[in-house]
RNA sequence: GCCGAAGUGGCGGAAUGGCAGACGCAGCGGAUUCAAAAUCCGCCGAGGCAACCCCUCGUGAGGGUUCGAGUCCCUCCUUCGGCACCA
């Protein structure tokens, strides 16, 4: 045969007709509905796209075409999230400008990804660092400025590499040591600029309640890590100052035995004793010398020092020994904990390492007093005697944990010693990098200095703590060119040795800029808004084109940006919001993660275990809606699984079929379409629909295998219906979309069937007027019936006592029960 | 340790509480062919039975609810993902 399926050359055809004919650029139709179909944008990467990508791409290009055939207007656009380190360290490397490595990985990118057939309407795509784009991401950064949700820290100590002149993050450091190069590491505490994230914390809690989102949701809250607790002030015997602790269990209050200061807690060098400065010092300059990650070993001893010091418990007056320890969290809280050994497993761990007094003040809620001698009891309880008797907030005996919570917390209020407190675990986002290739921040500092800063030696101090906004007007503040992009020794990065952009006059003054940049996470904060209005300059996004498409309908991509990425743009959403620049509290309604595609051998596809499969050698060799067809036949979308070669074939051989079925022997002759075939057709019609919109679409492709084998076996004998393969070629035109608009035309289809109406299906169609149910006779299978589906109780019994195979189970025995379940199943109970 | 998800044939995976294993891969047998590839058809959980029929067992383990459990409940085991001294 000569037509044989060639994806080699209807491919490249349809994808030309798509482009020349801008079949997919999105236009908004008043009172039509709309659907904003987003993937996560790719890091255009240099070893280019890989079959993780196509997964989640291939997903949401399946629900954008069949929304556009569902009559709906759909946004489905593309672009690059292309800051980011590797470009850097090429450059550093080679010499070859990022911005060249960058627009050689895009259009590479780009090329794969048009070589797959995504309907994007690639008219919006964007480039988070054209400066076109940088420049509307640094008048957000200036809108979060002027709020005073941007600020600048001295005190954040981070992980200073001289040797290698950067700042690292914990998990780049082994041993204390750089990973690379096995540098020596500081904790030095550098400026930095952060965004007050934790001032939205409760909104952004509570914003997660309305989405449909998957365990994501319960890994942001966990990160968000609300908790309610109290903040109980401790006075310090002969000082003035007081020590503040929080806690969640104020009804233990009475068995605090002893106070622990985080080592970094400012009140240690005013309160530790003569005797004790030097065993406290030793403490503390061992403590700083180790990393946050040394510090979180959990496994670790606990170990501490006295102060000499000592505190004076407010709810009985005792005064209890004042320590610090490194498993207090400088950070977290107040920085200071009150230890209850009896009912807490780290203070009780410290307690008995230091012979510090354990007591126990909560009975289980039995009213059985625990044993904490070897273990600490650490649930909610009943107040036990010695609670009241070590109390003079008046506490019931018996009463429950969180009645006594409520009770002291007011009485420490009226005392004026304490406060009902929430705290969080997260923390303000740390948004400065010592990096060339991101945003400049658009701030600049005044500076004093005596003649030219710019002059070799020149002798100049930077204001930062007058920072001044860059003027709208000039923006995009560009990144200046540098021949060598090596950070320095300098913590102020690589930008600082830009003499001429760095120091620039004004009036007579001279002003230092900025010479941090943002952190890639700053481009795919807003990128969903861009592409509402890629080319408008005279704003990020026009009102009109906001409420033309947002909210996001269906936002799909990979897990590992569960919370980072999500929370930052959620974020950055909220303030929007604020500003009245959005209208929706929040940005994506629905939201899934494709699961991770491993390798062959099931191990986590790596260049190293040579396992990583190339989309373009999978196009070459079976073509790209074979590609897509497998990906989204291999299992549930979210799930992990392995990639397996020989599993193409069976799609392959599908689409094959399908093809030879398209082009083969077809029938206009009403008399053909039986109702046999007319079934078939309506209940492939109906599952694929549903499961589409369930996105389950291993399941859609498998009644599409089942309809065109039952056609397959029309071509051999009164060939194949026309309008039978004509819905079959529209159902599966979201999956494999080339073939489709190949046999859409050899059918007689004149233009694009991208926007041919969804087929719809009689619902009379695909229920069967004679079905096959089980019978069990007593829970267990013996036999199948046919009767009719609606057949009632009666004639069901009666069939279903007629079968020889069910006489021979019942026997003589008499029949204490029939369920009949409607189209299901009989059971006879004897 | 805590939070979350998941354990079903040789493999990927299907199953509103109602005949477990759809669909596909691999395997086996057949048709076609001079032959092969391709294609098409059939078989394909385990055990028992000379054999068809048929019977027994079977969804990580153990208990429970139910006429009926892969599915719901309890306990446990394993794997994966996340968090991890957060008071």
């Amino acid at each position: 045969m000569e037509d044989r399926y060639a994806p080699a050359v209807i491919e490249p055809k349809w994808q030309k007709y798509w482009e020349e004919n801008g079949t997919f650029v999105a236009k908004r139709t008043a009172g039509k509905p709309k659907a904003y179909v987003l993937d996560m944008f790719p890091y255009p990467s240099g070893d280019g796209l890989h079959v993780g990508h196509p997964e989640g791409y291939t997903a949401t290009d399946i629900v954008a075409r069949h929304k556009r055939m569902l009559g709906y207007d759909v946004l489905h656009p593309m672009g690059w999230d292309a800051f980011g380190l590797p470009a850097e360290q090429h450059a550093i490397k080679t010499g070859t400008h990022p911005r060249a490595t960058t627009a050689k990985n895009i259009d590479n990118f780009r090329r794969q990804l048009k070589s797959l057939g995504f309907s994007y309407d690639w008219s919006r795509e964007v480039d988070t660092t054209d400066a076109k784009y940088v420049r509307w991401t640094q008048w957000i950064f200036l809108e979060l400025f002027k709020k005073g949700l941007a600020f600048q820290q001295s005190d954040m100590p981070v992980n200073w590499c001289p040797a290698l002149g950067t700042v690292l993050a914990n998990d780049e450091i082994v041993d204390g040591k750089s990973e690379v190069g096995g540098f020596p590491v500081e904790r030095l505490k550098i400026r930095q600029w952060s965004l007050r994230i934790t001032q939205y914390a409760d909104a952004l809690l509570d914003g997660l309640e309305g989405l449909d989102w998957p365990e994501t949701k319960v890994k942001q809250a966990n990160w968000i890590g609300r908790s309610e607790g109290a903040n109980i002030d401790f006075a310090i015997d002969g000082h003035d100052a007081i020590l503040t602790v929080f806690t969640t269990r104020v009804d233990t209050l009475a068995g605090a035995t002893y106070v622990v200061l985080a080592p970094e807690h400012a009140l240690v060098d005013r309160i530790v004793t003569a005797d004790r400065k030097a065993e406290v010092a030793a403490y503390v300059a061992q403590a700083a010398a180790k990393s946050d990650i040394d510090r979180s070993d959990m496994t670790r001893e606990k170990t501490g020092a006295f102060t000499g010091a000592f505190a004076k418990n407010p709810i009985n007056g005792e005064s209890i020994p004042i320590w610090i320890g490194d498993y207090v969290i400088a950070t977290y809280g107040s920085g200071a904990v009150m230890a209850v050994p009896a009912h807490d497993e780290r203070d009780h761990a410290f307690a008995k390492k230091y012979a510090l007094p354990i007591v126990a003040v909560v009975d289980t809620a039995k009213g059985e007093t625990p044993d904490v001698s070897a273990a600490a009891f650490t649930d909610d309880g009943l107040a036990s005697a010695a609670a009241k008797a070590r109390s003079t907030c008046p506490i019931e005996v018996g009463e429950p944990s969180d009645k006594v919570r409520a009770r002291i917390t007011a009485w420490l209020v009226e005392q004026k010693r304490g406060a009902g407190k929430v705290t969080y675990k997260l923390r303000d986002w740390v948004f400065s990098r010592q990096r060339y290739w991101g945003e400049p921040i658009p701030i600049y500092f005044p500076v004093e200095c005596k003649g030219d800063p710019r002059e070799k030696g020149a002798e100049y101090t930077v204001r930062y703590d007058q920072p001044i906004a860059v003027d709208d007007a000039e923006l995009p503040l560009r990144l200046p060119d540098l021949e060598d992009f090596k950070p320095g020794t300098d913590p102020a990065g690589p930008l600082a040795r830009a003499v001429d952009w760095r120091f620039f006059q004004k009036d007579g003054a001279w002003f230092a800029r900025e010479t941090n940049t943002m952190p890639q996470w700053a481009g795919s904060c807003w990128y969903y808004l861009r592409f509402l209005d890629p080319h408008n300059e005279a704003a990020a996004w026009s009102k009109e084109a906001y409420d033309a498409w947002m909210p996001v309908d269906l936002y799909v991509g990979g897990a590992e940006h569960a919370v980072l990425h999500l929370l930052y743009a959620r974020f950055w959403h909220k303030v929007l919001k604020d500003l009245g620049h959005v209208s929706d509290a929040e940005p994506f309604t629905k939201l899934v993660h494709q699961g991770l595609i491993l390798g062959e051998d099931s191990a986590k596809m790596s260049k190293s275990l040579g396992n990583v499969v190339n989309p373009d050698s999978v196009v070459k060799s079976h073509g790209a809606d074979s590609l897509r067809m497998y990906e989204m036949f291999m299992g549930p979308l979210e799930a992990v699984k392995p990639w397996q070669t020989t599993n193409i074939e069976g799609v392959a051989r599908f689409l094959d079929r399908v093809w030879n079925v398209a082009t083969g022997k077809i029938t206009d002759d009403p008399a053909a379409y039986d109702i046999e075939t007319k079934r078939a057709v309506h209940k492939c019609v109906k599952k694929v629909g549903e499961d589409i919109e369930g996105l389950r679409f291993n399941t859609a492709i498998s009644a599409m295998m089942i309809l065109v084998k039952q056609l397959g076996q029309l071509a051999s004998t009164t060939g194949v219906p026309r309008e039978a393969i004509r819905s079959l070629v529209l159902v599966l035109a979201p999956f494999a979309p080339h073939l489709a608009e190949e046999a859409w035309e050899r059918l007689g289809g004149k233009t694009t069937l991208a926007y041919e109406p969804w087929p719809a299906f009689d619902p009379a169609l695909v229920v069967d007027s004679e079905i096959e149910i089980g019978v069990q006779v007593n829970g267990k299978a013996r036999a199948s019936i046919r009767i009719a589906a609606d057949a009632d109780e009666a004639t069901a019994k009666a069939a279903a006592l007629a079968d020889d195979k069910v006489k021979s189970f019942v026997g003589d025995k008499p029949i204490k029960k029939v369920i009949y379940v409607k189209g299901r199943i009989v059971n006879i109970i004897v």
